[in-house]
DNA sequence: TATAGAATTGACGTAAACGTAAAGGTGCAC
DNA sequence: GTGCACCTTTACGTTTACGTCAATTCTATA
């Protein structure tokens, strides 16, 4: 089973081993195209959020890898940690219409965008505090340099 | 050395021990007056951000106390780590201008605020992703829930 | 065939701020 | 004299998402 060299991966496009289009790459150019770390793949690998096939103990990962990484990744952005990820993708069904897992992510979607306005409330607070603050230090550090000028104005 | 009884604590006002008006308590009072667990002044203490006098083997918090504890929670609120605060409170100097302290104070808290602003840009960031993932959601859910609606239209 | 580059598993380390026992002293109200 | 509330120290546990070796193996290429 010949796959695809380092050296040529990024030129070949249309080089297809067994199936047509299976487009399977390692772990380093997946982790490159991603922009994540080979530990962070095979991480979630361990935890059931990937799950690539093997060329003998060499990770090959599909196209659909990539589409669930795609989600990871946003699911990191938007906040949900990888439990609720993982929670929401594997209520996927491919034969199905998939309600319940879409009701899942809503109500979870709701939920963490609860958290996030929170949370840009209590920064929002802390931004004033410390605003507050570095005006009044200010002030003392004025008050501290500036004697000699108020006499000299 | 006699001090405050826990029962006649909240009603004692003007029972000087030693000192005038010194107005010592226990870590037990300490805490719920600053609505933290004992377990966090005692975690203070130990990393010499606080420092309770003894009565024997019994912590007493003097006003000093309780100053620098409000300082530390005002940290803590702005986002500072304790190791920030204990830096900027160990330049605190009771007999000199404290402009050194006041300059990192400045310093840090102009870092602090950076930090502050680009994570709400983060968040904010995330809240329009999420909404936008749970416009799209929303509209998987309703045209598999409602194609007879739209025929009933 | 020697070297370099890419891959593997395993397993400990990291950060921050405490939580949570465990096991025990001290004083006071009854 | 005992029960209860309060205090003490010591020390391991928690959380999350990986980082960072270490030791080894596989493959391609000059």
């Amino acid at each position: 089973m010949k796959l695809v060299s380092p050296g040529e991966a990024a030129a070949n496009t249309n080089d297809m081993s067994d199936k047509a289009g299976e487009d399977l790459v390692r772990i380093g150019e997946m982790a490159k195209k991603y922009g994540v770390t080979l530990r962070t793949l095979r991480f979630y690998e361990d935890k059931g959020l990937l799950n690539p096939q093997r060329d003998g103990s060499t990770r090959l990962y599909t196209r659909r890898d990539k589409a669930r990484l795609k989600l990871i990744l946003l699911g990191r952005k938007v906040g949900f940690s990888l439990r609720d990820v993982k929670q929401m993708m594997d209520l996927y069904d491919p034969t199905g219409s998939n309600t319940k897992q879409l009701r899942l992510a809503l109500d979870k979607s709701e939920k963490q965008l609860a958290r996030l306005q929170k949370q840009r409330a209590l920064i929002d607070d802390a931004i004033n505090e410390l605003s507050n603050s570095m005006a009044a230090v200010r002030q003392m550090l004025s008050e501290r340099s500036a004697p000699q000028a108020s006499v000299a104005g």
